[in-house]
DNA sequence: AATATTAATCGTAATATTGCAATATAATAA
DNA sequence: TTATTATATTGCAATATTACGATTAATATT
């Protein structure tokens, strides 16, 4: 199949894995903390900096951006990307509830 | 090709997008909810729980377990499956301090 | 206008993931 | 020993992802 079946998954669990999947992939992540330490980027700079080809940059631009958490902004011939700063609050608040779920660690396990 | 390349990433770039893959899925993430709810989980409670075919849901839990994040111990016939909380904590700290960055929202974007 | 620059899109190949039926394995129960 | 129970593994089909060359589209420069 390779069929993801969401519709068994509540709306939560299908949104956490939605976030995650952006940050399932090295160059996703690259991508992100460049435009975190530069605060803006360019796809070209990207392509330099992170040494894949244009489109394969432009391809992952394009998921970050769908799924919300970077917004491009025509400039002349080239696109300013940044950080969408509510969306990627959402992300935060929304994963970081995940993930820290169940501090109570008595680790009684089996 | 459709092969991660690996090998022009930081070794934390590749960290965090095999942790975040861990979550990319979302009966893995209601696999991993089960178990913080429960405490601890045997593959058929997971199976009723979920609504996937038992060799999917074990195929699910060999990717938590090989990664870290839950780990078994054969109980007769039946395997417990719980957090593994030093992974889990480790795995905390390294997507807190990934999504965490930049929280000097000045938003000054494009 | 002609050319260069920049990024998006298209098409395609290679690989990975998801899901399940069928089978195998391992421990307990009868 | 022979079931029974619970999980893992195998094999396979369907779909998704990754990567890139080639092309396109849009603006800038000459």
């Amino acid at each position: 199949m390779g069929l993801t079946k969401s519709e068994i998954f509540t709306e939560e669990q299908n949104q956490i894995a939605a976030l995650a999947k952006a940050f399932a992939h090295p160059a996703r992540v690259a991508i992100l903390q460049q435009i975190f330490k530069a605060n803006t980027c360019i796809c070209g700079d990207l392509v330099e900096e992170i040494g894949l080809a244009q489109a394969t940059i432009s391809q992952h631009l394009r998921e970050l951006k769908t799924i919300g958490l970077i917004q491009g902004n025509i400039e002349g011939t080239s696109v300013c990307y940044c950080i969408d700063a509510d969306n990627w609050n959402a992300m935060k608040s929304m994963i970081s509830n995940f993930i820290e779920q169940g501090h109570n660690n008595s680790s009684n396990c089996c």
